[in-house]
DNA sequence: AATAAATAGTTAATCGATTAATGCAAAATT
DNA sequence: AATTTTGCATTAATCGATTAACTATTTATT
């Protein structure tokens, strides 16, 4: 059983391939074919199951209809949310969506924008990994469209999606202190993102402001070991002299595990310590009071950078407009 | 600036654009090129950042190098983790991903096969949405390479990468009798797909031959109502006169939020009633109990589907040969 | 010296769809 | 009657890579 292409059906019908080309992209107006003609030839398109040949199309028109989404990691919620209504919004434009994984890390991210490229995506939604940007820089200086999402470089003037990291973050600690806290913690990521980074400097300004800082109750986890780290940052804070009262998590995955391991420690939250996390979390409604914690707009996160893109897209290469858009995260406190 | 092509490189060195081809697809051995102009074509193509056109070769060689990835719902941490490890697997391969949502709907999977279809993947793999049998009847019928995970239909004999659903529910169940329970609920969904009815039919037979089966005691929700559906189960358990001493959920889903509706309705898990969860939750380590649950082999399934994906389009639509592959899933208990 | 074999590279068709340029009737205009 | 316009469809080039078939040159064999 051969494949169904344009031939087949100029053939059936003793046609040239280029009037059934003409009749199924809807041209048949400009390309000056007869409705009747061009009606048969929808017909037997039907008939034959007819299916265009995207890889052809694309070679073509130079145009592969197709996004490339460079995800940190895609078995994480809040990214495995913002790719399910990227997806949902490429959809309807008629895009599809490549997903890879970076799992953080550079050398793969390096590999990946390769093979990307190499499949002629139109455009890239990215979640940059620590000091990627030189892969950026790269995609800059071929102009080629893109949107960063959630993750951004201060001083790289490009597209991006980003939430009010700073002042979410200081909202989120006056809050805190507004509650009573008076010596406060933050677990954060020991790295060089500027999102994450933000989020400290919220903290650290707030507690400035309350002329309550101090930094010696700041704990810095890494990704790779990430639940042992997050015990012994617990540890240390619930461990001071001067007794901790409060604590900021500065990611879904730091706050999860904050959680878990002061639930191990037996450490009665609120009362004796009361927390800020960021993301929600399904694990947070199973406990018996509420965790109060910084809400990401995901799906306009996902809307605004599928609408960032295609704009670029659409401009062939040429006006490249850039637009750093931030969109208000929530805090949610009961 | 355009783009780097076979042609560039050809006419910067003054040879034909098939000799580049055979150079830089190390075939310069077999096609008969002197190793010193291989050489100089590889140096030049890495100067001029030459990358090969992806779709101008899938179009060639009829091979897109593609997988078509059909997933219930990319946001839900099991599928994440599925996609997470299957994209890991292809790249090795040298397949890229292209991952579309179902959300567990009949007519956006007939519409994304049709897509994939378009794109020339060169094979699939699917999580099936509930009555899609015939759009894999299609597939057979069409020879495409594909393979299913997590689901399959009993009476089609086609690749599938499964868990041992009747068997680890059926074992789960024994467990909750064995701790003491005589009268256990189950929470399932109200649906027409194999592997979830597999799962009731675990818990009915294991009830049945302790001769304490009730079919009163098993609830039914719906994945579009999950939540309110899944409190009024447990409202319904709860307030049975012969009281609820166990209680099996048979998916990641309506286990959370079963486990949260328990909580809320403030019963004492495993004092009144003792839970057997299927899927692993990061929620379940922040409660002060250990939540027992069956453990699928995502990565393993993830590697197994690959395999039997790869095997079958490298038979290339000859001899396909049919595998229904079984992982054991785990129940852990401590 | 004549022939065979090995070496090195080119030509041209091909995959499937698109589209500018062109051809050819029939109809309309002068 | 001659010319222009219009309607309808075709021809052929193109996107970029692959590869079977072929050419031309040098080297080896008898």
């Amino acid at each position: 059983m051969k494949r169904v292409s344009l031939k087949t059906i100029a053939e059936q019908l003793g046609v040239s391939t280029a009037t059934v080309s003409l009749a199924l992209s809807g041209k048949a107006k400009e390309g000056r074919v007869s409705e009747e003609l061009s009606n048969k030839i929808v017909d037997m398109a039907k008939e034959l199951n007819y299916m265009p040949n995207t890889l052809a199309k694309g070679l073509r028109i130079g145009k592969s209809k197709t996004i490339g989404l460079v995800i940190a990691d895609i078995s994480n919620v809040f990214f495995g949310t913002l790719a399910l209504h990227i997806q949902e919004y490429a959809e309807k434009e008629g895009y599809a969506i490549i997903i890879v994984n970076t799992n953080e890390r550079f050398d793969k991210m390096e590999k990946l924008m390769q093979l990307l490229k190499a499949r002629q995506v139109d455009g890239f939604i990215i979640t940059p990994t620590e000091n990627s940007k030189e892969l950026i820089e790269d995609l800059i200086a071929e102009k080629l469209p893109f949107v960063l999402v959630d993750r951004s470089f201060p001083d790289l003037e490009v597209n991006s999606v980003l939430i009010n990291n700073y002042d979410i973050s200081y909202k989120s600690t006056e809050k805190l202190i507004q509650q009573g806290c008076r010596n406060i913690g933050l677990i954060t990521y020991k790295q060089n993102q500027f999102h994450i980074n933000e989020r400290g400097r919220g903290y650290v300004e707030a507690l400035k402001d309350a002329g309550i800082f101090n930094p010696e109750n700041i704990e810095e986890v890494c990704y790779d070991s990430l639940k042992s780290d997050v015990d012994s940052a617990i540890y240390n804070l619930i461990n001071k002299k001067d007794k901790i009262d409060g604590i900021f998590f500065t990611t879904n995955s730091i706050s999860i595990n904050g959680v878990k391991s002061l639930i191990k420690n037996n450490i009665n939250v609120p009362k004796e310590i009361q927390i800020m996390c960021f993301d929600e979390s399904e694990a947070f409604y199973l406990l018996p009071y509420m965790v109060p914690f910084v809400k990401q707009p995901i799906e306009q996160m996902a809307e605004k950078s599928m609408e960032l893109l295609i704009a670029n897209i659409k401009m062939d290469k040429v006006n490249i407009e850039i637009k750093q858009c931030i969109i208000d995260a929530e805090l949610i406190i009961e």
